[in-house]
DNA sequence: TTGTACGCGTTATCAC
DNA sequence: GTGATAACGCGTACAA
């Protein structure tokens, strides 16, 4: 009952060769055509398959690469994870998803557990990496990627969104429309797209001469529930804003089911810029208006970048890769 | 510069002991307290963890369990993730997800995967898993769970939503508040959660003693713009139906858009249930009705079930759990 | 309780 | 082109 996993020995007995000849047929070197099919039916015949633990025990590589997220639940995590596990499997390397839970001490163990598994590479969306392991894994030439923020030591290559020049196009576009009180809700001064956003929103006031209410800006902590509230909050201070931009995915929800209940007309009586995922965007009515990030490029961009360092290449590092967001239009600004 | 991990041979050497006493050590047996002490401190200056590939390769145990699912960007198949994750983490296992991106072959193939990283269990939303496949993981002792919908040859544990409930609950609704001509937007009739969701429907009908009109029912493939697609053509066919149920998230998304698009007034001109996700039911106007599938109990059970399994407890194979869903109400049914 | 010696399945280095 | 054999790092008889 009990199947024992059959190894190259049993393959070499088999086809009366060595261990030796199987395993180099096995990686791809010539073997002469008449024991190429005796190894090939063997293998066929005991439904072998090489143990990869074994292998990369001995060579020190996997051919698999770790992606740590803080939620599986965060559709623009997983919709980048996508697209970095297509670009990595078309060049022979599989994918290890981790998410940590938004913890940064599951975080670490996560990350250990990857670099234990020896993942040839890692691709991180940080929060609080101990900056410690991240040189560690440079030091045993891991490299590691990180996706949306950068890493607090700054010391390793990064590709993000440009989310400064992302803030202030949203908000200038309220502006050229003839917004004057633009409410923002942002995200957790902690955190780095968050400080950008914010920055993006106060340059564009200064350079177009504006005055900037403190008033005008809220702070949430990237959740529904905190979107819901400050939107709730500018709403009962009726007429404080003409425009409200909201800077993460799950406020952009919770602000809308918070205009949803207070009966707000939208652009009429509020005009609103929202983020991230064009299906909300198009299923909410008006359509919103939205900041929409390279999520494609992201992933992409990542993978690539991690490919070239996993074969070698380190210039220019650590790298930093800055891509530009779109302002999707929908019906929601006046 | 590049740093060779250590071996628990370093570590003995360092703390003066043999490799056996601190592979005790690790493992969790007793040790003599100053030795303890000895090899602890060594650990830490040495920076050293156990090489898990050189442990699972000498065990044949990985503490890993792999999870695989459709798509990344399928948010019903992440939620269920995020729990099964949380639960067998707290029994010390990690896990390793993959996604096939709704293609069998890649499904097929990442099995392969799993199985060959010595996944010492694997819990799978499957779509066309060879049987084979199947058996030879069982026979190596290789848990397999099946999630959402049965494995075809219903040789293994299944935990998945009572679908045919769940919809028969659905149009049961729409019956009792006089609605007659009730359309449906199905799924692929090849998929299981389609045809039973179908069945469901149907069945209604039967103990209602309601005629089925073809005519009212739709397939859809599951995907955002079939379910945009399928509305589109019943709000044509003005008057034909004047309600409509959904049978999942990213047509019920479909369908909404839909909805907006041709200014449908709902629940005036048309009742409405759709399918999973809470968020999208509260965000939009007016708040819809919809089919919740219990993504926390599907997720748990099929983790408790597998660690069950790991630990050798085959009682009730195969096992089926049928879970049950629940209708929210909100304001889009007449 | 501790130490020695060997095996797990694979690859790499030699000789042939 | 092929075959014998020494690693890779860990777990575990077995003997001490």
């Amino acid at each position: 009952m009990f199947q024992i996993a059959p190894t190259i020995k049993d393959v070499a007995r088999l086809s009366g060769l060595s261990t030796a000849t199987v395993s180099k047929y096995l990686n791809g070197f010539s073997v002469k055509e008449q024991n190429r099919i005796k190894i090939e039916s063997a293998i066929k015949s005991l439904n072998f398959s090489v143990n990869s633990l074994a292998r990369g025990l001995k060579t020190n590589r996997t051919m698999t690469v770790g992606v740590l997220i803080p939620s599986l639940e965060n559709i623009f995590a997983t919709s980048i994870v996508s697209h970095i596990e297509r670009v990595l499997q078309e060049h022979g390397y599989s994918t290890i998803i981790c998410d940590y839970n938004g913890s940064a001490k599951l975080e670490n163990a996560k990350f250990d557990f990857l670099m234990n598994r020896f993942a040839d590479g890692i691709i991180i969306m940080p929060l609080g990496l101990s900056e410690e392991k991240v040189r560690n894994a440079l030091e045993k030439d891991v490299p590691i990627i990180s996706i949306d923020r950068p890493m607090k030591n700054r010391e390793c290559d990064v590709v993000l969104a440009d989310n400064m020049n992302a803030s202030y196009n949203a908000v200038e576009h309220l502006i050229t429309r003839g917004h004057r009180e633009i409410g923002i809700i942002c995200g957790p001064q902690d955190i780095y797209t968050a400080q950008e956003r914010l920055k993006g929103y106060l340059r564009v006031h200064e350079d177009y001469g504006m005055q900037v209410d403190e008033k005008n800006i809220k702070y949430g902590d990237y959740g529904i529930q905190s979107g819901y509230d400050m939107m709730k909050s500018f709403i009962k201070e009726s007429g404080r804003v003409d425009a409200v931009f909201v800077t993460n995915y799950e406020m952009t929800l919770g602000a809308v089911m918070a205009i949803n209940e207070m009966n707000i007309r939208i652009p009429d009586e509020l005009s609103f810029i929202g983020f991230d995922n064009q299906h909300l965007a198009t299923v909410v009515k008006p359509n919103l208006t939205i900041v929409v990030q390279p999520i494609r490029q992201i992933g992409e961009c990542a993978a690539e970048l991690l490919l070239r360092r996993l074969n070698g290449d380190k210039t220019n590092h650590p790298a930093v890769y800055r891509l530009k967001t779109e302002l999707h239009e929908g019906h929601s600004v006046r």
